[in-house]
DNA sequence: ATGGGTGCAAAGCGTTTGCAACCGG
DNA sequence: CCGGTTGCAAACGCTTTGCACCCAT
């Protein structure tokens, strides 16, 4: 939060209620929020936001470091706390729920399989998909429900 | 080619010059394909080609198991040959060259990680991204143009 | 009072779909 | 001839943008 309105001081830019809702609402999140989802939630709080102020608002945290946008094949990006510490991702392609992990063997290796092709590696992505052990428990004809 | 007609064949589907002319392109890349760049050689070929067919045809090709669709960060999809192997990709953040490899600890252990999490694993996404040799070689300040 | 921020609606962009014409079997 | 296929344009879903109005500073 406090990161926030340094950023916004710094650059010149000003405070606003709706940056502050959207915001609030988002580090409320524990784990990963859909657009779709912070716009429902901060509507609940003020129900005159509108989307396009949710999106400049997450661009806004991204730009200021606190927010990472991730990209999964369920259709809709997910947004995320920024941490120090890289990590992975599971997901479940029945419900959604993602999970973090850090692979070490990952991140100690993968310089190398860059630099075997003449890559100078810049990030990576590696992303499990499976079922979750709850979804696991339904049967399996509900268990899809993938991007397309 | 012929895997594809054998498919139209038993599903009762009905050959087309359109689908053959761009299942042949399709078949000449060797790497990857995006759809604009399958349209606009299709259009060489016969320039009445409308862009819905590329796609029904990239979907039907899907189905029949001759292509597979990878959406990289790189704002558009690519199309592969299916190949019986997995294999993870390397893509330039410069030019957008793709290069494939495998990484057998990867395979071995992902289900470890997955399990580990409570997961069913069903597959993975492993992308390194990173400048190719060619685009080190370009000064820096050209060596981006990734989606956003 | 300035100029950035907001809401709304319109515009973008890549992909899919509805439909009438078309054509393969 | 029948029903799948095509081209075109319209529809879509998500995200961005243009603009007049609003409100921090």
């Amino acid at each position: 939060m406090k990161k926030m309105t340094d950023y916004i001081d710094q650059q010149g830019l000003r405070h606003s209620t709706q940056r502050e809702i959207i915001a609030q609402e988002f580090f409320k999140t524990k784990g990963h929020v859909s657009v779709e989802d912070l716009y429902d939630r901060t509507r609940k709080v003020n129900s005159k936001i509108g989307i396009a102020t949710v999106y400049r608002t997450m661009n806004l945290l991204q730009d200021c470091g606190l927010a990472v946008r991730r990209d999964f094949d369920t259709g809709q990006p997910a947004f995320e706390l920024e941490t120090e510490q890289h990590h992975d991702h599971l997901i479940c392609t029945s419900c959604g729920k993602i999970v973090e992990f850090f692979w070490e063997e990952i991140e100690k290796n993968q310089n190398h399989i860059a630099k075997k092709h003449g890559f100078e590696l810049q990030h990576h992505k590696m992303e499990l998909y499976g079922v979750c052990k709850a979804c696991q428990k339904k049967p399996k004809s509900l268990q899809t429900r993938q991007k397309s």
